[in-house]
RNA sequence: GGCCCCAUAGUCUAGCGGUUAGGACGUUGCCCUCUCACGGCAGUAACACGGGUUCGAAUCCCGUUGGGGCUGCCA
């Protein structure tokens, strides 16, 4: 059709956060949409805080993401010849000059003008200079020689405003178009790489407004097509902000570690500053589908970790137990063990997926059946009184336990991982604790009991806490070996206490 | 300071001259219930202010206020 192309030019000068992700997502869903292409370019020409550690993390992220480029990824360092030549082809013609002033002197000047509430302008000192030999020997740099005094004004259509942002030709510096090391600074860069691989639209930062006069002005002097711009607000933290460390995880690395999901982030990024209607939860194929400049927010937003957290919980709970064992795993810590890919497993993850927010969360709650050495807190004692007739209990709640039919944990001798057939899997195991439920609310019937006044006990027996996935769900993960261990041992603490008390 | 941008509930937003200003997160209450959740139902809360334009403005224009960005040999 018409051949979109939009990029996304990070530098790697930190982890891939929040705000970057967004608009390589919004660059990525709207070449999508219109059957165009989306290339990642990484602008590493400032060696100092450029490291490769940050290069890797963003191809990274991005991929955990789907954000997947089109093409090779383009290095500006592989690209430094190309930037010289335009540069000499601009000095050739008069449309830019070698700067000879020191960084003190200018930094002077700026102290001077900032003091005289004048802004901060290059004072023009090497515009109409004609170095020799000698001069051009000693440091300097490239300035654009800005058309200035004419009152013309540079400007171009933002296509989230819909209205042109134009300024005043004499507001624009004589910006450095190449270093002193010889390396070209972003404006003069960006341009030509953009206009080189034929992007054709560029959705970036808010921040970059100001900064798409000047290269509107190296497009035109340079004989370039420029092309269409969207601006895009910022990304700000719960105090209005901008986003910053303090704010809390602000990479999209850290989220993962913290357990959200790729779906999740992507949801809750493309609904901050877009919009579909009064949609919320969008795939990325619904995003694809719907994406438009049109809906974008000309507003800065505030990210707002509850409602993340609330899509993440959304996303966990549309999972299987088995894939989420497997994200789970896949996030791990090293001191956390990995969890068993098996159907007890699944049973509980499957019950608590709808009780955990995050995959972290998630496997803090497995905590009591990974780990059998529970410790019963003293509170629990002191907050409910067991006496005799709760030891009585215990006891005929371990008969049943005992006497219940093997076959409801052996699921039928099946090979019951989820490599085999997950469906099957989940079906069974359903059916297990339908038949630990029927058992057990039999086993109440006839004692003339009620679940209610029963399950804290077997509850706190279990897990050592107020707070458990179902009981039935436990019986089913934990087996009647693990069930009447801790029965016992619950057993155990209370007459402990009890014959203490007497 | 200068230049540029922005403005609907606590938050994200729908709206694009006529609506009881809609949805979502959060929050509150109720229901469900073996705990905690999930879920269901109900409630709470907004057009920053002041001028215009118009028969009629959240919607269009101007100003004020507030917020943000840029003002680097960073991107």
């Amino acid at each position: 059709m018409n051949n979109i192309k939009t990029r996304f030019a990070p530098s790697p000068t930190g982890y891939l956060h929040i705000g970057g992700a967004r608009t390589a997502l919004f660059n990525y869903v709207y070449a999508k949409h219109n059957g165009g292409k989306f290339v990642l370019r990484i602008e590493d020409t400032d060696f100092e805080r450029s490291e490769k550690r940050f290069e890797e993390d963003i191809i990274e992220s991005l991929k955990w993401l789907s954000i997947i480029p089109d093409e090779e990824t383009v290095f500006q360092s592989d690209r430094l010849s190309i930037y010289r030549s335009y540069a000499d082809k601009l000095l050739k013609e008069d449309k830019a000059y070698y700067c000879f002033c020191s960084k003190e002197l200018l930094e002077e000047d700026r102290n001077k003008l900032t003091s005289e509430n004048k802004k901060p302008m290059y004072v023009g000192r090497c515009r109409e200079l004609k170095p020799g030999e000698a001069l051009l020997k000693t440091p300097h740099t490239i300035r654009f020689k800005v058309n200035r005094n004419t009152g013309a004004a540079t400007g171009f259509k933002d296509l989230i405003r819909n209205q042109y942002i134009s300024v005043n030709n004499d507001e624009i510096d004589d910006f450095v178009l190449v270093r002193e090391d010889g390396i070209p600074t972003y404006n003069f860069a960006v341009v030509i790489d953009d206009a080189l691989t034929g992007i054709t639209h560029i959705i970036r930062g808010d921040d970059h407004v100001s900064n798409t006069p000047k290269q509107i002005m190296l497009y035109n002097t340079l004989g370039f097509n420029a092309p269409e711009f969207a601006h895009v607000s910022m990304i700000l933290g719960a105090d209005g902000k901008r986003l910053s460390k303090r704010h809390g995880a602000t990479s999209v690395n850290q989220y993962k570690k913290e357990g959200f999901l790729p779906e999740a982030l992507v949801n809750y990024l493309i609904r901050l500053g877009w919009s579909h209607g009064n949609d919320e939860i969008l795939s990325m194929e619904e995003i694809i589908k719907y994406f438009d400049l049109k809906h974008i927010s000309k507003s800065a937003a505030i990210f707002n970790t509850e409602k993340l957290l609330w899509l993440n919980s959304h996303y966990i709970k549309s999972k299987d137990p088995f894939t989420l064992i497997d994200l789970i795993n896949d996030i791990r810590d090293d001191f956390q063990g990995a969890l068993n890919i098996d159907i007890k497993t699944a049973s509980l993850v499957d019950s608590l997926k709808s009780r955990a927010k995050t995959l972290v969360e998630l496997r803090q709650k497995l905590d009591f059946f990974v780990n059998d050495a529970i410790d019963y807190k003293d509170e629990i004692f002191s907050e409910y009184s067991f006496n005799e007739s709760n030891l009585a209990f215990l006891k005929l709640f371990r008969k049943f336990i005992e006497e219940l039919n093997n076959e409801i944990f052996n699921c039928g001798n099946v090979d019951l991982t989820y490599k085999t057939d997950k469906e099957n899997a989940l079906k069974i195991l359903k059916n297990s604790i339908e038949s630990i439920k029927a058992g057990f609310n039999d086993f109440l019937f006839k004692n003339n009991w009620t679940m209610k006044e029963k399950a804290m006990i077997i509850r706190l027996a279990f897990s050592g806490e107020k707070v458990s996935p179902p009981i039935y769900e436990i019986i089913f993960a934990l087996g009647k070996e693990r069930c009447i261990q801790r029965i016992d041992k619950f057993y155990g603490c209370i007459n402990g206490i009890n014959n203490t008390k007497v």
